[in-house]
RNA sequence: GUGAGCGUAGCUCAGCUGGUAGAGCUCCAGACUGUGGAUCUGGAUGUCGCGGGUUCGAAUCCCGUCGCUCACCCCA
């Protein structure tokens, strides 16, 4: 690595996953399918690149993410393309160019992939980041709402995690969200001196982002600043009232936080956000909403929305923090061969396992017994299967348990069948 | 974009107020020429992030620079 000329490295923000932490990732999102497939979510691919124009008007032109987090380039025909820093608004755009609001109904869909932004790395943020996020289209229903909580908090379930705490709130929409704002906004004029300087900066240029303040002084003030919860509208109060019921029939657990605003600005009604412990302070495994006029924005039908994207790299933190969750790093078998004569053999058997789908390693060069069984514990190897010159003469392989050190006979045409015994119906 | 901390062997780190590098782990080999994980013995690897300055002498002090980490902001 020390050479004349620097070596390349990854660039700032990213990362490479490497094979030591790949499993556990994949277990995830094994994990993830499985519970969006039982909840009839189908996945849908999109692109990494959209148009710019496409996080404008969805994101949000006066947002953070739209004003300096993107990755943006022209092309080389000059149209200004971005890579994607989220992906709802790039379901939505293939929802409506696809016309899928014409199946009638309502659209289930699932993602998972890389999502950019140019942020400062810190603990669970990254500038190349990976979410899992799903969307139900075509329905402003509240059980939508509650259905998706409920799925969400299955599937932490079924990761390990328990420590946890879902938050709710209610943003309202475009008829109340606006009148809330400027009462916020008069009642911060009373109280501002008291605050943070963030905050009376925020005061005046996002009175929601007050809210959000974790300053421990100012949360005396905040607590007593007026509650959007308590200016909906008439539908939107029913709507969250609906929410609530159906979580509570559900028996899934929340907090209301009237304090929970989202950064992005086609939220509509419910947001939501869970937090985890062991995060830094980046604690938000997840979040997502309603947003029921986003298709419109995107120049497609009314078509209300709602959706959530976890933060993959957070809830990696959170499993591995939990410990409950484990990827698979073993190997069921470990072929080690000794003399010349018994390579053939070897690799035959090899080849037979490996083509039933037992994960099987072979050493490639002649080396020491003691050797070969060295690297089969390495590889973490259930079984170790030796064949010399004994095992050739008597038609029968030595088969190690590398975890008891218990040795058996076994015939190499019944070798399939032994491991299936012992380490249940499936290859490793 | 702002701030703080840190950059010494593959990894984790030690190296006091300057005298030109060490430990543990890992790795390799042997003890044990057909039996791993334990133990013991031996061995390998560093432009001490980079550049400059102070000094007889710098890993150590100073300046700059790059990188990493954490935090702010904001979000997943």
């Amino acid at each position: 690595m020390t050479k004349a000329l620097s070596a390349i490295r990854s660039v700032k923000g990213t990362r490479d996953l490497l094979p030591s932490e790949t499993p556990l990732w994949q277990r995830v999102e094994e994990e993830a399918r499985r519970v969006f497939d039982a909840y009839n979510f189908r996945e849908i691919r999109t692109p990494v690149l959209e148009r710019t124009d496409l996080f404008a008007r969805s994101v949000g032109a006066d947002t953070d993410i739209v004003t300096k987090e993107m990755y943006t380039f022209q092309d080389r025909d000059e149209e200004s393309l971005t890579l994607r820093p989220e992906a709802t608004a790039s379901v939505v755009r293939a929802y409506i160019e696809h016309r899928l609001f014409n199946e009638g109904g309502v659209h289930k869909l699932y993602y998972l992939g890389p999502m950019f932004r140019r942020e400062r790395p810190q603990k669970g943020r990254y500038r190349q980041f990976y979410q899992i996020g799903a969307e139900v289209l075509g329905s402003d229903h509240p059980t939508i709402d509650a259905e998706v909580l409920e799925m969400l908090t299955f599937l932490l379930a079924r990761l390990g995690l328990r420590e946890f705490s879902l938050l709710i709130n209610s943003v309202g929409c475009g008829k109340c969200r606006p009148t809330y704002v400027e009462v916020l906004r008069e009642a911060l004029q009373g109280v501002k001196s008291q605050l943070c300087a963030d905050c009376q900066r925020r005061a005046e240029t996002n009175p929601l982002r007050v809210l959000d303040c974790k300053v421990e002084a100012d949360q005396a003030q905040i607590a007593r600043l007026p509650r959007i919860v308590d200016y909906l509208c008439a539908d939107c109060r029913k709507h969250f009232d609906g929410v609530e019921a159906e979580l509570a029939q559900r028996g899934v657990a929340y907090e209301i936080n009237p304090r929970l605003v989202r950064g992005l600005d086609y939220y509509t009604r419910t947001t939501f956000e869970i937090t985890s412990s062991g995060l830094g302070a980046q604690n938000a495994l997840l979040g997502g909403g309603r947003y029921d006029g986003l298709s419109e924005m995107l120049g497609g039908p009314s078509s209300p929305g709602f959706g959530f994207a976890i933060g993959q790299d957070r809830l990696m933190l959170a499993v591995e923090h939990a410990g409950n969750l484990k990827g698979e790093n073993s190997i069921a078998a470990y072929v080690a061969w000794l003399g010349d004569g018994a390579f053939r053999p070897a690799a035959e058997l090899a080849r037979g396992l490996r083509q039933q789908g037992w994960r099987v390693e072979i050493g490639y060069e002649p080396v020491k017994l003691s050797k070969s069984l060295s690297v089969a514990n390495k590889l973490h190897a259930r079984y170790a299967i030796i064949i010399g010159e004994g095992e050739l003469a008597s038609g029968r392989y030595q088969i190690k348990d590398m975890g008891t050190g218990r040795q058996e006979e076994v015939e190499p045409a019944r070798v399939p069948a032994y491991l299936k015994e012992k380490l249940g119906t499936g290859p490793v």
